[in-house]
DNA sequence: GTCTATATGTCGATAGAC
DNA sequence: GTCTATCGACATATAGAC
C-alpha cells in the first residue's frame, strides 16, 4: 500500500476522500454559505479550482458531505450489531448509545449532521437530509430490532447529545451546565469528557 | 394607537422589532452567512444600509435575533406557569410541551434556535447560545420545579421535535415518516399537522 | 491529476443628502 | 428616521497550461 509522503499526484478516489474529510470539518463549522471552497481546498492541501472540478460544484460537494456523515452513523451502528454481542451489561440501546458518543467525538461529523438537519427547508439538501434521517430510524427499527417507541426515545436522547455537544457545553460549563451534562449523559459522561481533556476539570468558571 | 398604514416614518423601536422579525425568519432559513442584510431589509420593507445602521453590524443583528428567539421560549414557558393552572388532564410537562409545539408553529423561531445551537463553536454566538440554553434549563428546574431528570427528558424530546420539524418531515413524510411522527409527537401530532394543513393527508408519496 | 489566472457577480459597510 | 450611491473585499466557476 504505497501512499505518498506529502501530496503530489495521488489517485482521484483517495483525493476525493481527503476533500470530503476536509469538507465535513469546514462545512460543519460554518455551514454551506459560511464556508468557501478555498477553505476546503486548503484543509485538503490542494487548490480551490480542483475542489470544484472534482465535485462539479460547491453544492454537490456539500450534499456528498451530508451523505458521508449519514453513512458514518449507519456504519457505526451496524458495527455494533455485527459485534460479538452480549457482554454482561450489554443492553443493545446502551451499546448503540455508546457507539454514537464515540462517533461524535469527531465533532466534524456531529456538526455536519446538524447542519444537514437544518437544511430541511432547502430544496436540494432537504430531501437528502429527510431520507438520511429516516434511513437511520429504519435501521434502528428493522436491523437493530428496536420497538418504534424505543427507537424514538433513542433518537430523542441522541438529538439532545447533538445539541449539548454542538453548543460545546462540555468545553465551557458552569455548575448548572455540569449538572445538566451529568443528567443527560449519565454513565457516558466519562466518554464525553475524556475527549475534552483535563483543564476544564472542576474549577469554577462562569 | 396610531400605526401608519404602509411604512413611512415610524419610531425606531417599532422598526427594530420589524427588523428582528424579518431577521429571525431569514437567518433561520439560511443561517448567518447565507443571509444577506439586504434580504432582511426587503423582508422588513426598508433599505439595506438602514438595517446595518440600526444594529451596527450584521453580526450584532444576528446575536439580537438569537436572543429574541431564546426570549420567545422563556416567555412561552412562563405563560404556562402563570396560567390558571390545573385543568383536569393538565400535567405540567404536558402543558409545557404543548406550549412549545405551539410556539414553534412559527418555524422561523424554531430554525433560529437551531441555528443558534449550531453556532456553539463560534466565539461570539457560542457564549450567547450556551447561556441561553442553560437559562431555559434553569427556568424549567427552578421556576417550573421540574426534577433535573425530568427537565433533561423534556429537553431531549424538545430537541427531537426541533429536528423533525426543521427537517420538514410533517410536510413530506412517507409511511416510515408518519410512523416516526406519530410515535414522537403522540397526542400532540394533531397540533403539529394542523399547521401543515390538508393536502399531505394520507396519500402515498416517496 | 493539478495548478495559475481571471471573469463575473455579490455583499457589508460607509458617506452623505433629505 | 430613511434613502441612494458606491467602495473594497471576496468567492465560485471557467479557461487553459503543465
Amino acid at each position: 500500500m504505497v501512499v505518498e509522503s506529502l501530496s503530489g499526484r495521488i489517485p482521484a478516489e483517495q483525493r476525493r476522500e481527503q476533500i470530503l474529510d476536509a469538507a465535513i470539518e469546514q462545512f460543519g463549522l460554518s455551514g454551506y454559505a459560511g464556508t468557501t471552497t478555498d477553505q476546503v481546498a486548503r484543509a485538503a492541501g490542494i487548490s480551490q479550482p480542483y475542489v470544484v472540478r472534482m465535485f462539479g460544484s460547491k453544492e454537490r460537494l456539500y450534499v456528498a458531505a451530508v451523505e458521508r456523515a449519514r453513512d458514518a452513523v449507519l456504519d457505526a451502528f451496524r458495527a455494533v450489531l455485527a459485534a460479538p454481542a452480549a457482554e454482561p451489561d450489554g443492553h443493545l440501546m446502551a451499546r448503540l448509545g455508546a457507539a454514537y458518543i464515540d462517533l461524535v467525538q469527531d465533532r466534524g461529523i456531529l456538526r455536519m449532521l446538524m447542519q444537514g438537519f437544518l437544511g430541511g427547508a432547502d430544496p436540494v439538501v432537504g430531501p437528502v437530509a429527510r431520507a438520511g434521517f429516516l434511513e437511520i430510524y429504519r435501521m434502528l427499527r428493522d436491523e437493530a430490532g428496536l420497538a418504534a417507541a424505543d427507537a424514538v426515545d433513542f433518537l430523542a436522547h441522541g438529538m439532545l447529545y447533538n445539541t449539548l455537544l454542538t453548543l460545546a457545553l462540555p468545553e465551557a460549563a458552569d455548575d448548572t451546565g455540569r449538572e445538566l451534562l451529568e443528567c443527560a449523559f449519565g454513565a457516558k459522561l466519562d466518554l464525553v469528557l475524556r475527549a475534552v481533556g483535563p483543564g476544564s476539570g472542576s474549577s469554577g468558571r462562569a
